[in-house]
DNA sequence: ATGACTGCAAAGACTTTGCATCTTT
DNA sequence: AAAGATGCAAAGTCTTTGCAGTCAT
């Protein structure tokens, strides 16, 4: 028998939140950003429904940053910056990894590939800029 | 006071064994593969010397999968496949998201790239397989 | 002898989960 | 009324850390 999936008010405020946001948020964030307007939101909520939104397919994982994991409303492949220094995840729209990549690995290694992400690692400007402040 | 490295016959053996294999370990798979020849070594010596090595740059983190950190013995910039069923990280070697990436990141965006990674997500082929079997 | 390294176990941090209650259909 | 969703708090996991003893230099 297959779950049904009812309405709820929270799950909405949830994934509209995750939706106007581009900082990638953690779980963490998204309970703080919405607690005063749902001051009887809790922090298992929230992660039951990034959970379920990730197995809809609704958002996706961008991976875990310095302990904790950032989520993402656009699910379209492109490629994001972390910064080591601050753990900001940056959109970089303009690069891509190209759309070949998942089909040359289906064809020379036999895999499915469900999608990819490429991630820059660095140190962003305005953690370049404090460096010089010190 | 810069502090100094000494020799240390389990951080020896971490370190071989992390360039012995090719399955991007975790701390768990190489205290379970480290045991029999060091009965007395310890979870955490696998972690400080782990945290030391990235540190050092001599291992790169391939990131969280299913919750376990795995790491990676070759620190060029390749490709990776994770498996979402069985969660093996596998070397993609022939396929590069190109180095003109950072670059792009550096002058588009004035941060300080460091390096990047390239993951494709998707069943692996021994997953695909299984599939059929049931 | 000094300071680094380790084992052990406790502590930390993020995430998941059980259960009673509330809400949606 | 039935079944999903939530709050709360406890439990679970992976990882880090404090401390005393051991080892390298």
């Amino acid at each position: 028998m297959e779950r049904t999936t009812r309405y709820s008010k929270k799950r909405e405020a949830i994934l509209e939140a995750m939706r106007m946001t581009k900082s990638h948020p953690t779980a963490e964030w998204l309970y703080q950003q919405l607690k005063p307007e749902h001051p009887d939101l809790s922090l298992g909520t929230v992660y039951r429904n990034l959970t379920l939104f990730r197995q809809q397919g609704v958002i996706r994982s961008v991976g875990v940053v310095d302990g904790h994991e950032r989520f993402d409303a656009n699910t379209e492949n492109h490629t994001h910056f972390v910064c080591t220094c601050c753990h900001s995840v940056i959109d970089i729209p303009d690069i891509a990894a190209g759309e070949q990549v998942e089909q040359q690995v289906c064809r020379q290694y036999g895999f499915r590939t469900d999608h990819h992400d490429l991630t820059v690692f660095g140190t962003c400007d305005q953690c370049i800029k404090k460096e010089v402040k010190q």
